[in-house]
DNA sequence: CCATTAATAGAGTGATTGCTCTATTAATGG
DNA sequence: CCATTAATAGAGCAATCACTCTATTAATGG
């Protein structure tokens, strides 16, 4: 007998979605053939397709392997002793995932890719549902110990989700700053959230 | 002889391209078949061909020429009397561009577009340089009129185009709600440009 | 050290792609 | 009413696509 070892095998496959994620990120799905994944990862087509059944899956692969991890920090925030805390918490991981420089790419084709495959929709949809539900539990707290919020929890937890879809975006631009749009980030949320300063 | 009728021309151009931008902003530039443009435009591959020399091509006939419509908006804002008024131009095109149901397929395809198709990039950027000098020289006129900005001219410049950017990936959303967004996106405005209020 | 099977490569396949070419129709000017 | 040519359709083509199939290698457990 020959069994499969878990580790080795994980590995592996995370070199596939790495690749992926890059050509992916410049092309888009449709942008991305199976033979520039095989090329960026040094495999065979026949090695790809042990790995993944289909390209969609490959696509499906980079993003629920992230909104794993995202979602365990969502949850540590929300459990935070302070509201303020778990808030900063959750801002802090997004502005550190906006140094992601496949970021912008990625996102451009999880959009297209929402509209025609329904399951990565609800896949995509759950991420932002979690993290918009971690966002408006903290806004709720804050706001019952005396914030003033710029709009009601939920809304305002849109708002900053907006806020960083579009630095995502902004990423790609030649002159992107990421240092001022950091510090501009943290201001719009604190005045999104009401909290006091110049 | 036989004249070609330039309206005409013009007309059924158009109706190509519309044809064309709504299959776009559903499945992308690569997503979409020029045979899939053909079928909704109701026409033959070779008509398609004859007034585009490629798909390339009728993806770039999308945007610009929304852009030279644009163009002229800008310019009238920016020699608008009062620059409030100006800006109040400028913030009421970009809603009322929202209401666009393709805005964010067309805008998601767009970014990918510009990673790979160097002289779409140009385009793009153009119209964002255009607009963002607009904004900046209102701004500008307003902070010297005593208004006092959340950040440099420029900066809050980039601030309120990033958060039509991201209202407009939001569009796609299935409970987006027009007139709430618009509200609020008026009052994050009025905050990144100083107004006084609530 | 052998049986088993996971891992890998790459040639091959039918379907689809963007686009060309040819033929036909119909509108215009004289 | 005819000559000219814009407008249109669609068959056809080389290239590319996602994916399959077969063969080979190499790692594991007994």
């Amino acid at each position: 007998m020959r069994t499969v070892d878990p580790e080795k095998h994980a590995l592996r496959r995370a070199n596939i979605v790495a690749a992926a994620a890059g050509e992916f990120a410049a092309n888009g799905v449709d942008g991305t053939s199976t033979a520039a994944i095989c090329r960026r990862a040094g495999i065979g087509s026949g090695t790809l397709f042990h790995y993944f059944p289909t390209k969609r899956d490959i696509f499906h692969a980079v993003f629920s392997d992230d909104f794993e991890r995202s979602a365990a920090i969502y949850e540590e925030a929300v459990t935070a002793f302070r509201a303020e805390a778990g808030l900063e918490l959750l801002v802090d991981h997004l502005v550190v995932s906006l140094a992601d420089p496949l970021a912008p790419g990625l996102m451009a084709a999880a959009v297209l890719q929402a509209y025609r495959d329904e399951e990565f929709g609800r896949l995509l949809a759950g991420d932002e549902a979690r993290l918009r539900a971690a966002l408006t539990r903290l806004l709720e707290r804050m706001a019952a110990d005396g914030r003033r919020l710029a709009f009601g929890p939920d809304r305002t937890a849109r708002w900053i989700q907006r806020l960083f879809d579009a630095s995502f975006l902004a990423t790609g631009d030649r002159d992107y700053d990421p240092s001022a749009q950091a510090t501009e980030l943290r201001k719009t949320v604190d005045w999104l959230t009401g909290r006091q300063g110049s």
